[in-house]
DNA sequence: TTTATAAAGGACAAAAATATCTTTTATTAG
DNA sequence: CTAATAAAAGATATTTTTGTCCTTTATAAA
């Protein structure tokens, strides 16, 4: 198991492509993108159509079409993200599945898993959409298989 | 997305619940854990048999058989049974599923993930089966959904 | 020794996640 | 206006995960 679902997965690392590739009004291509990441295209298709419904990234059809980012949405965090991909389960979920568990009525692991999925939507609270660019446009960073 | 796949949410409810249940040589059957814990009986049987062959719990066949606990393994860490069930993905593995992603050539959210797996790995090295055995004989805890 | 019991093992089924294919719609360039 | 382009939308396919069924094996009690 990892932390995210695959189609998480792909769609934070499409939207990091998307946002440092999408300077100055450049709109880049599904074929562009999935390239860029190592993902299968149409695959990814359907997830970045979801993001664009949910307002994260945003599109336009027709020649020079394509993906790209409000500059205002640059400074949203990743758990915008991740909401919309894989919802809040980790958030805010029981580590054993269980629906009764809460503070009241704790799950064995509820309060040292508390203080992890704290930690987790922090991260993802703190860290923004647009705050990799440059280290991803002077490559120090892969977003690669 | 839950941090722990179903299965392996079954298989560590029903270890507690075995290990709260199996005081003195008793044993308990698949029946009474699957109702023990809200979970599929046939489905869980196979969770079990395969936590039988890891040597995390035991098993006898006929009548008066059924899966108990060694007082000696009420000691071993949680992360057995993850590892055993979820594989090691979640101590080790890139949260944007980069198997290049390490120290050296880190992916943009390596650091941050860094800190919080290794959370993860220790919360559940350091917590034991048996140790939640009183809580859950008092009533205290609940395995149910 | 026979019978009943309970887990092991293997095959199969359903559901969910991942991936692909085809048609439609919007947009722009010519 | 027409043709070309690129995303949207809907249908279908594959794979993985989750769940079930049926037969076999081991064990213990009678």
């Amino acid at each position: 198991m990892a932390i995210f679902s695959k189609t998480c997965e792909y769609a934070i690392r499409a939207v990091f492509y998307i946002a440092h590739t999408s300077n100055k009004g450049h709109k880049t291509g599904i074929k562009d993108i999935a390239a860029g990441i190592d993902s299968p295209e149409l695959y990814l298709a359907k997830i970045l159509q979801n993001l664009s419904k949910q307002g994260i990234i945003s599109s336009s059809k027709g020649p020079n079409g394509g993906f790209y980012i409000q500059e205002s949405s640059l400074t949203k965090p990743l758990s915008d993200i991740v909401e919309a991909v894989d919802g809040n389960g980790l958030f805010y979920g029981c580590a054993l599945g269980l629906s009764q568990c809460s503070e009241v009525n704790p799950c064995p692991l509820h309060h040292q898993f508390k203080s992890i999925r704290d930690q987790i939507h922090q991260v993802l609270r703190q860290t923004t959409i647009g705050e990799f660019n440059e280290e991803l446009i002077n490559g120090l960073f892969s977003l690669k298989k």
